[in-house]
DNA sequence: CTACATTGTTAGACCTTTCTAACAGTCGAG
DNA sequence: CTCGACTGTTAGAAAGGTCTAACAATGTAG
């Protein structure tokens, strides 16, 4: 099985890959803070290894098996966060450290016995979808809220990047998934937007909150 | 903080420390399956961090420091393994495998809940002590049953290296730790021992099964 | 007290993962 | 089309952990 250094690494190719589609040397580079000579050879071992595809100057591409392993990691990672949450009471701004840990475990019947202890649970507490044990990623149907209109109602499904910080940042507002906000006003020059939340209270939140923030139309 | 690889050295000294006093190289070598040179390598290194005092020839011995340390893995092993059982329903000839990986998570709050939420547990469910948080072991006042006479009532506290055939071969005949034996008879050729176990059922143990059962004579 | 088995040690190599320094390719701006 | 910025690559070294082969110390049986 695929060492702790390797896991992560797929881990971070995956993470890259379902936002730019490309991944370059560099993102992972920066991604992973690690050199960039550094992860030159790390994608020749993995290429070694059938989990990438990997040419001089081209930017690199997970194969089929490196997509599975990688969503097998994520799956590890984030049945550990919805476990940490939901059974042993931590928060959702608590868990991502201790899941990057947890997630290098190598006993299949221990994530296998959280997933049942959790109800097979489908997303992560931030909203991130949990691949299943076959590696396969289920699409959340979602939008960011800033590309949002005024007059539209929508509720919260998923953070994209959700950073400790952004996590505190909700927290302190009340925010959680699954909450509903009115579409007020939008303020060209900056992009921030004014909604109602959860049909009550005014809140004004920057470009930089909403683009963080995943919400689904149909709420 | 120590690595993988240190911890494990760690916890090996610990045992062997704990059984012989005098821990060689060679124990060392054979309790975690890698060679001499390794160990006498690695016994520089861990006397480089004072965790060791280490002479040439001489046996091993666990500095304070070195002893704290150890006696934190082996309290995050125990407390993983109570909390397999108790929280997560493994049984306990299953949680020794898992604990062994889970016992390196670097993220200290996440023991203390397990710690929490089952109780803050003395011993493990093989009835091994578990440290306290300041590395401290607390003794058990317990003999193994192979050392007990004819006519003596004990209860079963504990287990000496408690492996996985083991805890089998308990689980087969329904032996777990609280209950009693009423010793009625110790075959003087082969060391064979045979009890009354909880009051009811007759059972020959064989004298490696007796010297593996710690018991406490006051049942 | 010597012989031999056991135990411990050195030397040297290898693998994985990382780094820095220096060089090479790619690509957009002008 | 050429320049410069960025991105990617090579070479070489280091740290941590491991190994085998060969040698040295220790200690116990006779």
């Amino acid at each position: 099985m695929a060492s702790h250094t390797v896991e992560n690494y797929l881990k971070a190719l995956f993470a890259l890959a379902n936002e730019a589609g490309e991944v370059g040397i560099s993102d992972l580079s920066d991604h992973l803070a690690v050199s960039k000579p550094s992860v030159n050879s790390m994608a020749k071992a993995l290429q070694q290894d059938g989990f990438l595809k990997y040419e001089k100057y081209k930017p690199l591409k997970l194969t089929a098996k490196g997509k599975k392993a990688a969503a097998l990691v994520v799956r590890k990672h984030r049945l550990t966060e919805m476990f940490l949450v939901e059974q042993m009471g931590f928060g959702w701004d608590e868990v991502h450290d201790i899941a990057e840990q947890v997630e290098h475990v190598k006993a299949p019947a221990f994530f296998d016995r959280m997933d049942e202890l959790v109800g097979f649970p489908t997303v992560d507490p931030h909203g991130s979808p949990i691949p299943d044990a076959q590696g396969n990623v289920l699409e959340i149907d979602c939008v960011k809220l800033s590309e949002c209109a005024v007059g539209e109602k929508v509720s919260l499904v998923g953070l994209s990047q959700s950073s400790k910080s952004l996590l505190t940042f909700l927290d302190s507002h009340g925010i959680a998934l699954g909450h509903t906000f009115d579409i007020r006003a939008v303020e060209p020059f900056d992009g921030s937007m004014t909604v109602v939340h959860q049909g009550a209270t005014d809140q004004t939140f920057s470009q930089k909150v909403c683009e963080r923030l995943l919400v689904n139309k149909e709420a």
